[in-house]
Parts: C-alpha cells; sequence; structure tokens
DNA sequence: CGGATTTGACCGGCGC
DNA sequence: GCGCCGGTCAAATCCG
C-alpha cells in the first residue's frame, strides 16, 4: 500500500537529466554583464518547502556562468535566524540593489521569524544538545525504551528550534555535491509534488550537528537544491593542509555557506561532473566579476544582495574582499555599469 | 570488518 | 481526532 509508495523514493533520479545539458535549459544571453539578474530562479520551484517558498524576501548570490558551468545559487533561508550578520567592515548596502531585484530587495521579511531560534548560539547549543546525544543521550535512550523501536528525547512543549538554514541551487547532474565536508546519510525521503526524492545528510564530525537535505527541484531536474542546517564548527576534513590557495590548474571552489568558506579539491569537481564556482560575499552589491579559470575562460558572478557568511576557518583572513580568498590574478573585475 | 547506505517504521507538527 | 507529511531512527544491507 503506502509501503509500496515508499519503495518509489529509492528510485534514484540520476539519469532523467542525462541528456540535458546546462546550455539547453537555460539560454545564456551574450552580454551577461549587462544583465543583472538572469537566473531568477522561480521560487515556486520548491513548493514542497514551507521555508523555501518564502525564499523571495531574502538576498541571495546569483552567480550566472558559462554553459559548461553550473549555475549554483546561494539563498539565505527567511527563517533563518541568521546570527546577526557580522556586520563587519563589508557589511553589503543594499541600497545598491539592482532595480531588477526590488522586489527580492523589499519584499518584506517574513512574520514567522520569531518562531525561529535564533542565532548561531541557540543553533551552537542545539548541535551540543546533539553532540551529546550520540554518546550518552542515545544509550540513555536506549536504555528507557528498548520495546520500542526508537524514542527520541524530543523536547515536549517545546518547538524544534530551527538551525540557521542555507540552500543554495545548482545546475548538476550529481544530487550530493562535495563541499568539502563529509557526510553520512541517514534518510531519504520522497517529496510530495516531486518526482525526486529529498535525501538527508548530517556531517559525519564527531562534534557537528550541522545536517543538510538535497533534493531536485521538481520544477528543474537539472537543479539540486541542497540546503544547509546549522553551523560547521570545525574546518573541513579535507583540508588538511590547510591550504586555500586555489588550484592554478584546475578551479577549486569556495562556497560561502552556512558553515563558512569551503574550498574542496579539483579531483571532487571532475568526480562530479561539476565545476562550483567560487561565490562569496563581496563588499558591496551589486557588483559583477569575471572569473578567470583554466578549463573555461570565465564565469559570470552577480550579488545581488548582501547574504550572511558566517566568518571563514581560522587561517582565513577575510576583509570581506574577493581577494581575501581568490587570487587576484583570477579576478577581473568589471566596470560597473549603473 | 568497519563505515556508509538503504529502507521500513516511528514520531511530531500541522491542517482540516 | 484524524490523516498527511516531513524528519529521523536504526536494523539490515552493501561495499571497499
Amino acid at each position: 500500500m503506502e509501503k509500496d509508495k515508499r519503495l518509489e523514493k529509492n528510485i534514484k533520479p540520476e539519469n532523467p537529466m542525462s541528456n540535458l545539458t546546462f546550455s539547453d535549459q537555460i539560454p545564456i544571453p551574450a552580454t551577461l554583464a549587462a544583465i543583472p539578474n538572469i537566473y531568477d530562479i522561480p521560487i515556486a520551484a520548491h513548493p514542497h518547502d514551507h521555508d523555501m517558498v518564502k525564499m523571495e524576501s531574502f538576498g541571495f548570490i546569483d552567480m550566472l556562468t558559462v554553459p559548461d558551468y553550473p549555475c549554483p545559487s546561494i539563498y539565505e533561508m527567511p527563517q533563518s535566524p541568521l546570527p546577526p550578520p557580522p556586520p563587519p567592515s563589508n557589511h553589503i548596502n543594499n541600497n545598491n540593489a539592482p532595480p531588477e531585484s526590488s522586489d527580492v530587495a523589499t519584499t518584506p521579511a517574513t512574520p514567522n521569524s520569531p518562531s525561529v531560534s535564533t542565532s548561531s548560539s541557540d543553533a551552537q547549543n542545539d548541535d551540543q544538545q546533539q553532540n551529546k546525544t550520540p554518546v550518552e543521550g542515545e544509550q540513555e535512550d536506549r536504555d528507557q525504551d528498548k520495546t520500542k523501536k526508537h524514542l527520541k528525547p524530543k523536547k515536549k512543549n517545546q518547538k524544534r528550534q530551527k538551525e540557521p538554514r542555507f540552500a543554495f541551487m545548482t545546475k548538476s547532474e550529481v544530487d550530493h555535491l562535495d563541499d568539502g565536508y563529509r557526510w553520512r546519510k541517514y534518510g531519504q525521503k520522497a517529496v510530495k509534488n516531486s518526482p525526486f526524492p529529498r535525501s538527508y545528510y548530517r556531517c559525519t564530525s564527531p562534534s557537528c550537528g550541522v545536517k543538510k537535505r538535497v533534493e531536485r527541484s521538481s520544477g528543474d531536474p537539472t537543479t539540486v537544491v541542497t540546503t544547509y542546517e546549522g553551523t560547521h564548527m570545525h574546518p573541513t576534513p579535507l583540508t588538511s593542509r590547510g591550504s586555500l590557495g586555489l588550484v592554478p590548474e584546475s578551479s577549486a571552489s569556495f562556497i560561502c555557506g552556512p558553515s563558512g568558506y569551503h574550498h574542496q579539491q579539483p579531483q571532487q569537481f571532475q568526480q562530479q561532473q561539476l565545476q562550483l564556482l567560487p561565490f562569496f560575499r563581496v563588499p558591496t552589491a551589486p557588483a559583477s566579476l569575471h572569473f578567470n579559470t583554466p578549463s573555461s575562460s570565465f564565469a559570470h558572478m552577480i550579488v545581488q544582495e548582501s547574504s550572511y557568511c558566517p566568518p571563514p576557518p581560522s587561517s582565513f583572513v577575510d576583509n570581506g574582499l574577493l581577494e581575501d580568498i581568490v587570487p587576484s590574478e583570477m579576478l577581473i573585475k568589471e566596470p560597473k555599469k549603473e
């Protein structure tokens, strides 16, 4: 019965788009630079996700790429209690938002936010609680109710506090994008109104409760929606050397997300047939930037509005400038047209 | 053999 | 109260 349906969820949606190419899906105007908001990914792409449905009101970084590249976009979840956006030096001035994004910029914040928790501190508390559970909590739980299959110590009368969430959309044939952290899949569910299942991952780092959900957009099968929940409080396991330099021969990626800046090894991209291009917080918006990459000529990046980015891992000096993470030679700044 | 994934079951929130 | 649905658990299974 229902189980039959459940079985369907395990059909992996990897092939549906095998014969699709990026350029097939979204024609890229010749003059990217002149168009500040090309990839206005419809909110309706995520009808099943309450959080994402309200995406219209938050800032996002939308990166455009040449047809060879995927198009990653990052969205700040509207409810995300975003830790007070580090007002640092580089806080973006919304006044600079282009007219095209006015709807985005002016939409009032959702009033739901009060129910939200709050900030990274809460997130951390949550994390800590979760951190405790794997070892101690679970033990106790099992002791308490071994008869039942499982019973989480869910706090009653206490809504589960939502952690800061970030979602970004990526054009990719691969569902699970490697972001430098190690994830363990702990569930997969069919999503209503979507032929594609949603996968649930948890960071495998011992004291990290960060989770992420990965699903394909039902509207656009070529788009993978990755939603991060929580904040990594540890360095990426894959950055043993702590090197932040970009690999010249191919593109390493930096992702500005809930977990800060990440970078990953080029090989991983090749495996994934995906090349995420660097995107970051940029001190002023909007800005148009070109990146020189060896395998392709450039990618186009547009920052429409500020997007919260937690402080990068330790060894990182961030002045909020692109140059902080990208060798200056990789950047070709384009003169603003406005 | 250990870690990762799969998958059916369970739980809680929410709308009706 | 009931059913739907998202999220999670954990045993079974897979895989390197």
